[in-house]
RNA sequence: GGGCGGUUAGCUCAGCUGGUUAGAGCGCCACGUUGACAUCGUGGAGGUCACUAGUUCGAGUCUAGUACCGCCCA
C-alpha cells in the first residue's frame, strides 16, 4: 500500500520528470519495486501461520514459490496507486529486483567484490532480530530512546580488597554468559582487583578480574561485566582477553546453554528470565539497587523487536574502498545534495563507515552464491556466477550457503542494474548516469550513499549528479506517519474524496526545499482544502474561458501588442513574468514557489483582475450585431480579447502541468486549435521574453486596481448596499497618468459599481476621499448617507498612519550615516517613496481641513 | 556526548544575496443567490518575527549565547 510518505516523494519527482518533459529534455522515469525480503517473508509467515503452518513445514521451495504467487498478485499494487495519483513513469521499463536480469547483475556484483576480497566472512556479534530470526544491519536496527533500568549486581570476589564488587547493567539476563569483569586500566580505584577471580551470580562460575581501555570508568560503578557472545563492545575485550564466547540464547532468544543456564530458566524468554534473575539476585541479596535509566536500544525496522546482540558468522562487505571515492565526489561537487547541509551528514557516515553485513537468514532473496565443496580438504569455498553441478577440483557434490542478501544489496544497484548491466545495453548507454535523485533523507545511508558508491565502483561514473531530499511527512504531532501509530493517511482516500490533482497541489503547495510536511490525519477537509479549492477554482475559470472563446481564435502575433488596451497588455506581462519565476523555481526544486506563483497567475491576476476586465468585450461577440462590426485582428475588439485569454490560459495550463496533470490535460485539449492528437503533458514549455518586461505598465494596472479596492473599500466602510450604483471621481496627481484611468474606466465603473466615473471633480464636495499613488485622489459621492464625523476620523487615521511612517523614513534620510553608507540605489529609492508619501499627506491635510475637520 | 534543523498571525508555513508599510493558505468576523466558481465573491480583524547581547547607517534576515521542540550519529 502507497503511504503519504510515498505520495510526496513520487509527486515530486512526477512534478520534476513533467517539467523537464515539457522543456524537451530526454526524460525516463523508471518505475519499479524491490522485493523487501524481511517484510514480504514476514507477512507471508502471516499468512501461513493462520492455516497453522510455519515456513518449515511447508519447506524451503514451497516457502518460496508461496511468496512468488503472493507478490505476482500484491506485487503491481503499488505501481498502479502510483498512476492512480498520476505518476507519468516510463510503465514499459517496470523492474523488480527479483527479475532474471536484475538478479544477474546481483550475482555479477557480488562475485566481482569476492574476487576483489571485498566480500569475507566475518565472526562477530551482528544485531539478530529474534523475531524474524536474521541478523540485520547497522542501518536496519534503529536505535530508539526507552526508559529501562540500571541493575547494580554484587559479584563476590575472591582475594580481592573487599568481599564483592557490584557491576552496572541494563541486561541482568545476560549475566549467564559472562565470562569476566572489567575495569578500566586507569581506574584507581579498581586497580587492586585486576587479575583477582569474581564470581558470576546465581551460576556461581569463576570469572577473571581484567583491565581493558573500552570500558567507561564513569559508567555505573566502573565495574562492567562482560558478556563477548551478546555485546558488540564486550566481544572486542574477549578478543583481546582471549575470552570464551558462550552463546546463552536460543535464536529466538530464549536462554538455553548446556552448563550455564540453570534448568528454572531454561527456555524462557529472555525478558522473562529478565524478571526472573532479577528475583533471584533479590533473594540471594545480590542486588544492591535498580535505577531508572535511560538508554538507546536497538529495534528492528521491519518488526520492532528488540534487535539481540548475537556472535554468528556473517558475509560482509569491506566498505571504505568504496565509500573513498563517494566521498570524493561530493566533495568535487560531481555529487550535489539539495539542501546542501545534507553533506556533512553524508560525509560523516562515509568517513567512519563500517562493514555491511549482508547475508540473512531468510529464504526470500537473492540466495548467496557462495559453494562449498565439503570433500576438499581443506573444504573448498567459493563464489560462482553460474550454480556449479560439482565441485570444480574434486567432482564432488556442492552445497550452496543457505543465507539469501539484505534487499538492499540488490537496491544499490537500481541506476544501471534496471538498464540491464552487466550486459552494455543501449540503454544502459543512453541513460547512465542519470540525473536527478529524489528522496526521503531517511533513505540517505540506507540507498543513496550505496547507489553512489555501487556507480563509481562498478561503472566508474557517478549514477546521478544531484540528490533531491524532501522532507518527512508528519502529523500535527509531528509524529512521523506510521502504521504502527496508525496516524497515516492514505493517498487514494485522498484521490477519492477531493481529486488526485487536489492532493498533489496540497503537498506540493505545502513544502517548501527539503521541510516536513505537516498533515492532519483527523480532518482531510481542512488539510486538503488548499488543493481542493484551487483545482476546483481553476477547472471553473477553465470552463468559462472555453465557453467564451470561439472556434477560431486569432492567433496573439497577430496583433499589435503594443495598441492592445492596458488591461491585455498588463496580463501578458504577468504571464511572461510567471513563466520566468515558475521555471527558475522549479530548476531550484522549489516546487513550493513555482505552485504558488501559478495561483497567483491563475487566479489573483487572470481570473480576479484579466476576466473581470474584458468580459464586455467577450460578451461583445455574444450579440450578432456586434460580431458584424467586428474588425478583425483591430485593438480592443473581441477578437485580441480571445487572443490574449487564450494565449494567457494557455500558458497558466502549460505552467500548472507538472504540479496539476489532469485538470490542465483535460482543459487544453479543449483549446481551439487543438490537434486531436497534442497532449499537453509532451508540449512546450513556455519561453521567458525579456524584451517583454515592462513594470511602469504592471503599476498603471496597480493604479487601476487600487481605485476599485478603495472604492470597495469605502462601499463597505459605509455599508452601501451591493446594489446601490455610486459616482466617483479621480483627480489624478504626479506620475499617475490621467489617461491610464480613463483608458480602463469603464472596468473601474463595473468593478466598482460606479454609475458614473468622472475626472478632476467633485473634490471639494461632501463624500468620502482616498489618496493613494503620488497623491492621486479618488472622490466618492455619498452625500446623505456620508457621516462626516466618521469620514473625519478615517482620513485623520489615515494622515496618523501616514505621518508616522513618514517619520521613520524621514530619521533615516537625514541620518548622514545612511545617505553615505547605503547603496546609492537604495537612497534613491527611500527618496522616492518619502516624496510620493509626502504628497498624499499634503492631500490628505488639505482634505481634512475642506472637510472641516479639526 | 557529537552534529544538524526549527521557533514569524489561532493553525500550517513563505520571506533565498541584510534596505518591503513583514506575506500566503486555512481558520475567524461582516456583507453578498448580479449566468465561471458558495470548494465562491467583496471587505476586514489578527504579528514587540522565542529570548539576550553583538556586528551594521540599517537585522525577521548575519554572529555569539540562552530556552524550548525535533532529527541524525555515537
Amino acid at each position: 500500500m502507497l503511504h503519504m510518505g510515498q505520495g510526496l516523494n513520487n509527486v515530486t519527482q512526477d512534478v520534476l520528470i513533467r517539467f523537464e518533459r515539457m522543456r524537451g529534455r530526454e526524460a525516463l522515469w523508471l518505475p519499479g519495486t524491490d522485493h523487501a525480503g524481511i517484510a514480504t517473508q514476514n507477512v507471508v509467515e502471516r499468512l501461513i501461520a493462520k492455516e497453522g503452518k510455519s515456513r518449515f513445514d511447508l519447506g524451503r521451495e514451497a516457502f518460496v514459490a508461496r511468496v512468488w504467487a503472493f507478490v505476482k498478485q500484491t506485487g503491481s499494487t503499488i505501481l498502479e496507486q502510483l498512476k492512480m495519483i498520476g505518476a507519468s513513469c516510463d510503465w514499459s521499463r517496470t523492474r523488480f529486483t527479483l527479475d532474471p536480469s536484475y538478479s544477474r547483475a546481483v550475482r555479477e556484483v557480488f562475485v566481482r567484490l569476492w574476487e576483489e576480497k571485498l566480500i569475507y566472512r566475518g565472526h562477530r556479534v551482528i544485531h539478530w532480530c529474534p523475531r524474524c530470526l536474521t541478523a540485520l544491519s547497522d542501518e536496519e536496527a534503529e536505535p530508539r530512546e526507552v526508559d529501562g533500568k540500571l541493575y547494580h549486581i554484587r559479584y563476590p570476589v575472591e582475594g580481592g580488597p573487599t568481599p564483592s564488587l557490584t557491576v552496572a547493567t541494563t541486561r541482568p539476563e545476560t549475566l549467564l554468559g559472562d565470562t569476566a569483569v572489567a575495569v578500566n586500566p586507569k581506574d584507581a580505584r579498581h586497580r587492586a582487583y585486576v587479575g583477582k577471580v569474581a564470581r558470576v551470580p546465581i551460576i556461581d562460575l569463576p570469572v577473571p578480574i581484567i583491565a581493558d581501555e573500552a570500558v567507561e570508568p564513569g559508567f555505573g560503578t566502573g565495574f562492567v561485566k562482560v558478556t563477548p557472545a551478546h555485546d558488540a563492545s564486550d566481544f572486542e575485550i574477549g578478543l583481546r582477553h582471549k575470552l570464551e564466547m558462550p552463546l546463552i540464547m536460543t535464536e529466538d532468544g530464549r536462554m538455553e546453554h548446556p552448563t550455564r543456564v540453570p534448568k528454572a530458566l531454561t527456555e524462557l524468554d529472555r525478558f522473562d528470565a529478565r524478571e526472573k534473575i532479577v528475583d533471584m539476585l533479590k533473594e540471594r541479596g545480590l542486588l544492591e539497587k535498580v535505577e531508572p535509566h535511560r538508554h538507546a536500544v536497538r529495534h528492528c525496522y521491519r518488526c520492532d523487536s528488540v534487535v539481540e546482540p548475537r556472535l554468528s558468522d556473517q558475509w560482509f562487505v569491506k566498505m571504505k574502498p568504496l565509500a573513498d571515492s563517494a566521498v570524493e565526489a561530493y566533495r568535487t561537487g560531481a555529487i550535489r545534495l539539495v539542501p546542501e547541509r545534507w553533506g556533512a551528514t553524508y560525509e560523516h557516515w562515509l568517513e567512519n563507515i563500517r562493514d555491511w553485513n549482508i547475508s540473512r537468514q531468510l529464504w526470500w532473496g537473492h540466495r548467496i552464491p557462495v559453494f562449498t565443496c565439503p570433500r576438499c580438504v581443506p573444504p573448498r569455498r567459493w563464489a560462482d556466477r553460474e550454480d556449479p553441478k560439482a565441485c570444480p577440483k574434486c567432482g564432488g557434490p556442492v552445497e550452496q550457503d543457505p543465507d539469501v542478501l539484505d534487499t538492499w544489496f540488490s537496491s544499490w544497484l537500481w541506476p544501471f542494474a534496471t538498464l540491464g548491466w552487466p550486459e552494455e545495453t543501449p540503454d544502459l548507454k543512453r541513460f547512465y548516469p542519470g540525473h536527478t535523485l529524489v528522496t526521503a533523507p531517511e533513505i540517505l545511508f540506507f540507498w543513496v550513499a550505496r547507489m553512489i558508491m555501487a556507480g563509481y565502483h562498478f561503472l566508474g561514473a557517478r549514477p546521478f549528479a544531484t540528490v533531491y531530499l524532501h522532507g518527512t511527512v508528519r502529523d500535527t504531532q509531528h509524529r512521523k506517519m506510521s502504521k504502527s501509530l496508525g496516524n497515516g493517511i492514505d493517498p487514494l482516500d485522498v484521490v477519492r474524496l477531493y481529486g488526485a490533482d487536489a492532493l498533489r497541489w496540497t503537498v506540493i503547495a505545502g513544502v517548501s526545499l527539503g521541510s516536513d510536511l505537516i498533515l492532519d490525519p483527523n480532518d482531510l477537509e481542512t488539510t486538503f482544502a488548499p488543493g481542493r479549492n484551487f483545482a476546483n477554482k481553476l477547472w471553473n475559470i477553465g470552463r468559462f474561458i472555453l465557453a467564451q472563446l470561439p472556434e477560431q481564435v486569432e492567433p496573439l502575433a497577430r496583433f499589435d501588442q503594443s495598441k492592445l488596451p492596458l488591461a491585455d497588455r498588463w496580463i501578458l506581462t504577468r504571464a511572461n513574468d510567471a513563466v520566468a519565476a515558475v521555471t527558475t523555481s522549479l530548476e531550484q526544486f522549489r516546487l513550493d514557489e513555482a505552485a504558488k506563483r501559478c495561483y497567483e497567475f491563475v487566479w489573483g491576476e487572470l481570473a480576479d483582475w484579466y476576466v473581470e476586465a474584458v468580459k464586455p468585450r467577450l460578451a461583445a461577440t455574444a450579440s450578432p450585431s456586434a460580431a458584424a462590426q467586428r474588425a478583425p485582428a483591430a485593438s480592443g475588439d473581441a477578437a485580441a480579447a480571445h487572443a490574449v485569454l487564450a494565449h494567457s490560459f494557455d500558458t497558466a495550463l502549460r505552467l500548472l502541468h507538472p504540479v496539476v496533470p489532469f485538470i490542465t490535460e483535460e482543459l487544453w485539449q479543449k483549446l481551439p486549435g487543438r490537434k486531436p492528437d497534442e497532449l499537453l503533458a509532451t508540449a512546450a514549455w513556455p519561453s521567458f521574453k525579456p524584451e517583454l518586461v515592462d513594470s511602469e505598465l504592471d503599476l498603471q494596472f496597480l493604479r487601476i486596481r487600487q481605485v476599485v479596492e478603495e472604492i470597495r473599500s469605502i462601499r463597505a466602510e459605509y455599508k452601501v448596499p451591493p446594489k446601490t450604483r455610486l459616482r466617483a471621481s479621480i483627480t489624478a496627481r504626479g506620475r499617475d497618468n490621467r489617461k491610464v484611468f480613463e483608458a480602463e474606466s469603464e472596468t473601474i465603473r463595473r468593478l466598482a459599481q460606479l454609475e458614473e466615473l468622472a475626472f478632476d471633480g467633485g473634490s471639494k464636495r461632501v463624500g468620502a476621499y482616498a489618496v493613494f499613488g503620488d497623491g492621486s485622489e479618488l472622490y466618492v459621492a455619498l452625500e446623505g448617507a456620508i457621516d462626516l464625523q466618521q469620514e473625519c476620523r478615517r482620513l485623520s487615521g489615515e494622515l496618523t498612519r501616514l505621518e508616522q511612517q513618514l517619520a521613520g523614513l524621514a530619521a533615516k534620510l537625514t541620518n548622514q550615516q545612511f545617505v553615505a553608507r547605503a547603496p546609492a540605489d537604495v537612497v534613491a529609492k527611500e527618496r522616492e517613496k518619502e516624496r510620493a508619501w509626502r504628497d498624499q499627506r499634503q492631500v490628505l491635510a488639505d482634505k481634512l481641513k475642506s472637510l472641516g475637520c479639526s
